[in-house]
DNA sequence: CCAAAAGTGTTCAAGTTACACCCATGC
DNA sequence: GCATGGGTGTAACTTGAACACTTTTGG
């Protein structure tokens, strides 16, 4: 629908004194599992300032790409994570003039999310050096990756606290008790059993399924799905 | 503290086909006055596609600039309001490859904040075709300003409801009745006197000041201070 | 029959909502 | 003395927090 006008002027290129940055997206790519948050990290190595060290994968964009473009391209490339349940937001633009020592990069960071079974073998392990790290072990990253990391935990905390945004880090099916698990590990905190299935309920966010979930040595689970894929503004927490 | 670190080697350039965009800063400015929210708006005319059109104070990044200081330096020369008073967050970075049909220009969209009682006379009134519309007439403006608008609106809507940010819309000294039109004129929504009371004592987010606003054919009323000058985020409405 | 997780209600405290009258001043 | 906005309390209701036992399955 929208794309860029022709008119009968040729259209003027901004000055070379203008166009003196480069732009880049980064991503902070979060999953969970085994009771943990884990972000994706992709080994750095721009000498002189950065060897063998850490980062969000990330790059620059082309010409002919928006940020998101690019943020979902590079997670493709740099992480060798592909997938189309990714969820992605826009986090904050880091624009300090030297947060690159090489030169003007001017950083477009967003904040992922992925459900670990969504993953393949291939992407729940490592690949080209790029692995999933705990955040105990996520510091000391490359450029100003520590700050963005920061950023988009913090973000992606009080965004589960206040939406239906923790749908995008689970399967489709689960259970109460696993929601239950998610939030607690977002939040850090423990919950009320009883009281969350009771607010839960109250919400009507989910839609019950007639499966359970068999197998365990105990009584199955009933499993559950979200009502909408769409993210909404509640108070769930 | 933080400075480009120089190396043994030359700072390497980007390649000129990295360096496809500019980069701008955009900012919805507003105020409230006379019981109704304004966004200060400048005139665009960029031939051929905006001819006497309105649109959000912004403009291109200089070299030695971050986003956030083009922000308040454009506000300066393309709306005529400096002040140190103003109180600015960043927004969103719009990057569609065609938001400008006159080539590729990455906007970081920023919103603000000013006190009418911080404005000079000045300031207040019309400059070089820059003036405070209010919201029904901010519409149609160029480039995809009606977006930014939009987004802006919807952030200082949310964010007033959850942290002290309405301090930045209101004089240092301010009646419990002023700060409680301040919050129904964001909001939309009218509050009860009493029950408003009642929450913002709980709160203590306010300090009792000696004075009182005199004048008026009727009772004098107390005036009032935010006790911390940070924006603190609470749940406030 | 034992271990393990699933599922289910009640009580009390705190917070939110609705609502109406007297007070201090200027004219 | 009257018009104007400033200032104050209580009762009903809703929400949130704490807390323990029975159920269903697999082995």
């Amino acid at each position: 629908m929208k794309k860029t006008e022709k008119t009968g002027d040729k259209v003027k290129k901004a000055p070379e004194h203008l166009r003196f940055a480069v732009l880049a997206a980064d991503v902070a790519l979060f999953t969970i599992h085994d009771g943990k948050i884990f972000v994706r990290l992709i080994p750095v190595n721009r000498p002189p300032n950065y060897v063998k060290r850490l980062g969000l994968p990330g790059g620059l964009l082309l010409p002919h790409e928006t940020a998101e473009e690019a943020a979902l391209r590079l997670l493709k490339t740099k992480s060798h994570i592909a997938d189309e349940h990714i969820w992605l937001e826009q986090l904050y633009t880091f624009s300090r003039v030297d947060r690159d020592p090489r030169g003007r990069v001017v950083a477009v960071g967003y904040f992922a999310l992925i459900p670990w079974s969504a993953l393949s073998e291939r992407e729940q392990g490592e690949s080209e050096g790029s692995y999933w790290s705990t955040l105990s072990d996520a510091r000391n990253l490359a450029y100003d990756h520590d700050e963005m990391l920061a950023v988009a935990l913090s973000r992606l905390r009080s965004r589960v606290a206040y939406t239906t945004l923790i749908q995008k880090l689970l399967p489709a099916e689960f259970t109460l008790t696993e929601l239950e698990e998610a939030y607690e590990i977002v939040t850090g905190r423990t919950i009320d059993k009883r009281n969350f299935r009771k607010k839960i309920e109250k919400l009507g966010i989910l839609k019950e399924l007639a499966r359970k979930r068999e197998g365990g040595r105990h009584r199955p689970a009933r499993l559950y799905c979200f009502a909408s894929s769409t993210v909404k503004e509640i108070e769930v927490l």
